[in-house]
DNA sequence: TTGGTTGTTCGTTC
DNA sequence: TGAACGAACAACCA
């Protein structure tokens, strides 16, 4: 499941080999013949930017990825499977990019990811987490009774913010997911923010994170699921108080808690 | 075989 | 008027 540390993880290792390189064909006509001038990320969408006002986003949503092969090498990111190191392409291909000295296929079992030109998505983007200050952050919150871990992964107020690092940073910051944001004091928004860059800056350093099996992928794909918190670890000790880690469904999603010190 | 899973969109309800 | 909620989406796995 990408999130924001997956896609910065992708966009460094991507900026090394296609940065200067000409699109030679694919589906997206007006981009054929132009240069890649530089990789960006905003929240979760990859952006391959071709020039002034013309950007290629790509959304991976749960089961997106992007390698690229040069005939000698791949360089693969996002959802961690055996394609990474399957032949290409195959049933889970979507697109195929062909540039000069290589080929980038975006591929995705679900086929919930999209890629647009110039994604209107990202006019909706909150700031970045790394970018916004706390009292940005609080204001945005405003004093809405929405349950804070449903308010945090909200793309319009802050982006970047999924799942994972949502139910981390509440465990960090000691808060319940279910607590309403009118309830929570300044203290704790302000510790919450600065959690959330932590889990985030810890995420990106591990490369990002999968949580499903994966072996025999020499490396690719991340750590960070060994360093989870919460994500993932129902009726497993709570690291800080031993406390069984447990289970409930806010806004449809699985939410990780400890009981006993998360209030 | 059915239900759980995921981020975002969209429709419905208060 | 808009916030809040839930279903839908695809495809796999338990």
């Amino acid at each position: 499941m990408p999130e924001l540390p997956e896609i910065e993880t992708v966009k460094l290792q991507l900026q090394k080999v296609l940065v200067g390189q000409k699109l030679l064909h694919s589906n997206f006509s007006e981009l054929n013949g132009k240069t890649v001038k530089e990789i960006k990320r905003l929240g979760k969408v990859l952006l391959i930017n071709f020039g002034p006002n013309l950007d290629l986003g790509f959304h991976f949503k749960m089961t997106g990825q992007l390698i690229y092969d040069d005939g000698h090498k791949r360089i693969a990111g996002g959802h961690p499977s055996e394609d990474f190191v399957a032949k290409l392409p195959n049933s889970h291909t979507r697109e195929i990019f062909e540039f000069e000295k290589g080929k980038l296929f975006f591929n995705d079992m679900r086929k919930f990811g999209w890629i647009e030109i110039n994604p209107k998505f990202v006019d909706k983007l909150g700031p970045e987490p790394f970018d916004i200050t706390a009292a940005e952050f609080i204001k945005r919150l405003s004093s809405s009774k929405r349950p804070i871990k449903i308010a945090i992964m909200d793309q319009e107020i802050i982006s970047g913010v999924g799942n994972i690092y949502a139910n981390d940073a509440l465990w960090e910051s000691r808060i319940h997911p279910a607590t309403p944001v009118s309830q929570l004091s300044v203290k704790q928004l302000n510790s919450l923010l600065e959690k959330i860059k932590l889990v985030l800056k810890e995420g990106i350093k591990y490369g990002g994170a999968t949580a499903e099996n994966y072996v025999n992928l020499h490396g690719l794909g991340g750590h960070y699921q060994d360093h989870f918190r919460t994500y993932n670890r129902e009726g497993l000790p709570c690291l800080r108080c031993k406390t069984k880690i447990k289970k409930i469904v806010l806004g449809g999603r699985g939410t990780y808690y400890c009981p006993a010190c998360q209030v």
